[in-house]
DNA sequence: TTCTAAGTTTAGAATTAGTCTCTCTTGCAT
DNA sequence: ATGCAAGAGAGACTAATTCTAAACTTAGAA
């Protein structure tokens, strides 16, 4: 995802392009990790000659609020965010804390109609367990991106 | 639930049912609510002379590590406790951020076994939504549920 | 171009959630 | 009763995140 894109896509929702939510927005955006916060201010700090870890997070939040990001407190104490805010389940990994997508097809919830007074706006499946093998899922992550719009 | 049968839960396992592990398991395993260890934290307070955050949190992951409480991360940044172990899935309230039970027989994931390289120790559907005024609803509802407990 | 006002960013202080460490108790053997 | 080891608890501490207030940018009007 290129700068310009990212720009155009900030404009949109009547965000000022500044440098730094730009070159945030690009991390997070650009990526199918799930970073915390401070990675994504170290990251940041590469790219920009400084950038405070308030700007880090103003604009993480200001992305989050405006639906291009997404949040989740799942790992240990520090939240992570999601450059995919399309819906899908997640996957976490019980030995290193890792969060991974799974994606919206793969699984189907049923019964979700028959919840008494509630309105549903969305749900997710949170899937606990052990990855068994890491080699073959670079492929999976690989196929996964090959999808994208 | 009475003290005397906290006590017995606690030493069932091992555990010394000293009055501030009493005071604390009876406060988290006898409600519907899932607190944050903060709430447990005040309401224990009131009930003990003096209590430190520390043993709030020491029994709270003590209960979990037994089996007796589940630890979420779901709600904002903070932990809740959920006093009912038993498997089930998540209403969160978008309004309120409060979180309801649902039980586990409600819902169906299907899918689980194609997830490519993962041993899956367990996992859980977390439903966001508005609940609807629950007087109204409850009588529409209930006309078209029938036999549920 | 220059001025102004609104919006952004910064460093660091403040707040919160959660953990660590050291001290105090308790239970038990003597 | 007495002393010791294991367990429990309190307060200090750390890490994550938000707040604050001042400085800086930017967009647009004059």
């Amino acid at each position: 995802m290129d700068r310009q894109e990212i720009i155009e896509l900030l404009n949109l929702r009547g965000i000022q392009p500044s440098a730094q939510r730009v070159a945030i927005a690009q991390l997070v955006l650009g990526t199918d990790e799930h970073p915390t916060a401070e990675q994504v201010w170290q990251k940041a700090s590469e790219s920009l000659p400084v950038v405070s870890r308030a700007t880090v997070y103003n604009t993480l939040n200001l992305l989050t609020e405006n639906g291009l990001l997404r949040r989740h407190a799942l790992k240990g104490v520090s939240s992570v965010f999601d450059g995919n805010p399309e819906a899908h389940h997640h996957f976490v990994d019980e030995e290193t804390g890792e969060l991974r997508d799974i994606p919206w097809d793969a699984l189907e919830v049923s019964g979700l109609e028959t919840l008494p007074d509630s309105e549903i706006t969305g749900y997710m499946v949170v899937v606990r367990g052990r990855r068994r093998n890491p080699t073959t899922d670079k492929i999976a992550q690989r196929s996964r991106k090959e999808g994208a719009t």
